[in-house]
This record gives structure tokens, sequence and C-alpha cells, in this order.
DNA sequence: CCCAGATTGTACCGTTCGGTCAACTTTGGA
DNA sequence: TCCAAAGTTGACCGAACGGTACAATCTGGG
């Protein structure tokens, strides 16, 4: 059998920053053929589905590492002091993730652009399971229940929010400052 | 001279709409001759400078709207009571404007976009404007100057997210919710 | 009533879109 | 070494894009 020049996991990222850079509609065949570097023809040997499944196979690379490294440890922590190490652990995930606040979060701009529809189970599955985890997390923390999960979608949708409003004010150190101010709301220190 | 049966005035909202509800790629001269019920010809009378003139006189209309109902009066204060009132009256103005979590921010939208290259200062003078008015009124409502503009960014940002996160996991309620923790944020009550 | 001119609907333009396909290249086992 | 299979390419397709041209229609002052 023949052996694949440039895996389907390689064109992965190369699609993310694009679709976080121009949107799905604006992400076109031509741009993507040109900053993979491949020809149409093999982006449809790795994606048989077209754009739409570039688009699954991207969201589902986000839902992974999203659900590894930030759901999973928020939803896992039982006591007091392992509860606040893991939501201390998810602002420091998220403040890299998002490159300091100089990159997009792709299921937000998923959300706002024509292709949520196709996706919005997903991409409420996203949010929803943010906040629950992040919910949970603040109830181990010492937080009423109740106010744990008013907290946990305040601080989601500040993400989101500081990620839309560094973009446009082209200030990336917005999204620091902000992130930093919802770190402390949630009791967590450093 | 002959009367115009439809006014440019008139087709702005929905023009607005249409832009929130499916970005401005997503919002294509088809789908806009069909919402507002005129042909391409009308459109191109009302907006010689086509669809990017359109989305012009939208941010237009949306700039001038958030100028008089919200950043004018937020500069205006002196006092604290004003002050706490007029970031009062932001809120309930935020919470109308926005249809409690059922209306998208246009600027938002573009900002995430494509189109945010041609706007991009105009889509920045809107963010800025809107903390800076909000961290002066935050000033004097008695916080501290350098903490009222961290509470005006997260407020901001805060409401940015709330649109979005209440977008994507539909719904509407989780904006009224989290606007209501960043009013309290504020310092205003009610 | 009438007509200059503003307004309108629509056929049409070139371009670009996402997607297809047959020819070509590369691959690894026989 | 050779070949069948897998991978790759770029020309090509119909559809839809934004935009233009123009003939038909409506308007209101004279």
């Amino acid at each position: 059998m023949p052996r694949t020049i440039a895996e389907r996991a390689d064109v992965l990222p190369v699609l993310g920053e694009l679709f976080r850079r121009h949107g799905y509609e604006g992400a076109s065949l031509a741009v993507i053929a040109k900053a993979t570097g491949l020809g149409k023809g093999s982006l449809y040997n790795f994606f048989p589905g077209g754009k739409e499944e570039m688009a699954a196979a991207v969201l589902t690379n986000v839902e992974e590492w999203f659900e590894t490294n930030l759901f999973t440890p928020l939803f896992a922590v039982t006591d007091r002091v392992g509860a606040v190490a893991a939501v201390a652990a998810m602002v420091t995930a998220v403040d890299t993730y998002f490159r300091s606040g100089r990159r997009m979060c792709l299921v937000g701009v998923f959300a706002l652009g024509d292709v949520r529809d196709p996706f919005a189970d997903r991409i409420q599955g996203y949010f929803q399971r943010w906040i629950d985890g992040l919910a949970h997390a603040l109830a181990r923390c010492g937080h009423d229940p109740a106010d744990a999960r008013g907290i946990a979608e305040e601080v989601v949708a500040g993400i989101q929010g500081a990620l839309v409003t560094a973009r446009a004010t082209d200030d990336p150190a917005l999204f620091t400052r902000v992130l930093d101010r919802l770190r402390r709301r949630c009791g967590v220190p450093e």
C-alpha cells in the first residue's frame, strides 16, 4: 500500500487556523488549497464530504482537546484543593490555547456564522459542557451550587467576549486582563 | 420630483437583522432582495456602493444609536447619583436593544468575519468608546479609576460573550442572567 | 393630461464558489 | 524490476455570487 505524504491529521491545524481567521464562508477552497499546499483533489481525498467535513473534523479536534484538557479535569474534582487547582489549570490552559488573546475561538466563530445550523447541537454541547464542568468544580471550591452555575456562565461568556473584544479592538492584552479578573471571580489566586 | 416608495431608511433595519442573523458573507444579495422585497436595481439605487455600502450604512445606524443612547449619557455624568443612574440605564437599554439575548451584536458579528478588514477602525472605535464611556461613568460611581477601566472591559466583553453564548446554546435567558451579574459587578442595584 | 425623471424588475455579465474527474505520479509488495 | 493500487493534480463543471444595463413603470409639477 502506498504511503501518505501528508496525513489528514497534519492539515487539521491549518484548517483550524483558516476557519478561525476567515470564518467558514470566508475560508474558500482556493484559500485552503493554497494554505495547505494541497490540490483540491487531495483535499477531497482526505475529506470526501468536502468543506463541511473539514469543518466537522476540525470541530471534533477542538472538542477532543477541550474534553481532555479542560472538561474532564473539571468534572473529575472531588475535594476543595483539587477543585481550586483544576480551575486555576483551566485558566492557564485557556490563556495558552487562545495565545493570550491572539487566537479566536473556532466554536464561537461557527456559532455566529451561517454554518451554525448543521453544527448547532455540537456547538451547544461545547458551551454547555464547559459551563457544566466549571459549575461542578466551582461548587467543589465552596461556592453555593446555584451561584457556582451563575459564575460559570459569567466566566465562560466572559472568555468568549474577551476574545471577541480583543480581536475587535486589536488589543490582545485586553483578553489577558479580563481573564485575570474572571480568575479572581472564581476565587482562584495567583 | 417623484416620490420614493420605499425609503433607504426603511430597509436599514431589515439589512441589520439579515447581517446579524447570517453574517456579512451569508447575507447574499438574493437573500437581501427577498427579505426587503426590493429588486437588485432598487438596492443599487439606494446603495450605489453595493453590499459594502449596505453594511457601512447599517454600521453607521448602529453607531449612532449607541452613541446617542449609551455612550453620550455615560460620558455626560458628573456626580455619583447620575453615574449610577446612567449605568443602570445602560444595562436596561442593552437588555432591550439585544431583545434579552435573542438579537446578536452586529459589530461583534462583523468583527469575527472577513468583512472586519474594511471596517476595522469603526469596529475598534465602537468597542473602545463603549469601554471608555463605561469606565468614565464607573469612576464617577466611586470606583477607583484604574479598577473602573478593568470593570468596564469585563462588562463590555461579558455582554458580547453572553450574546455569543446565548446564541450558541440557544438559551436567550443566559444573556439576561449574565447581564444581571454584570450589573451588580458595576455596583448598580435593582 | 402629460412627460421628464426617479424608481423598479429582470435579464445578463464576469468571477468565484464548492465540487468532480480523468490523467498522471508515487508507493510498496511480489 | 515491475505493476496494481493509492494518492495527487489541475482543468473543468454547474451554480451562485456581486454587480451592471436597460427597458418598463411609476410619480408629480406644469
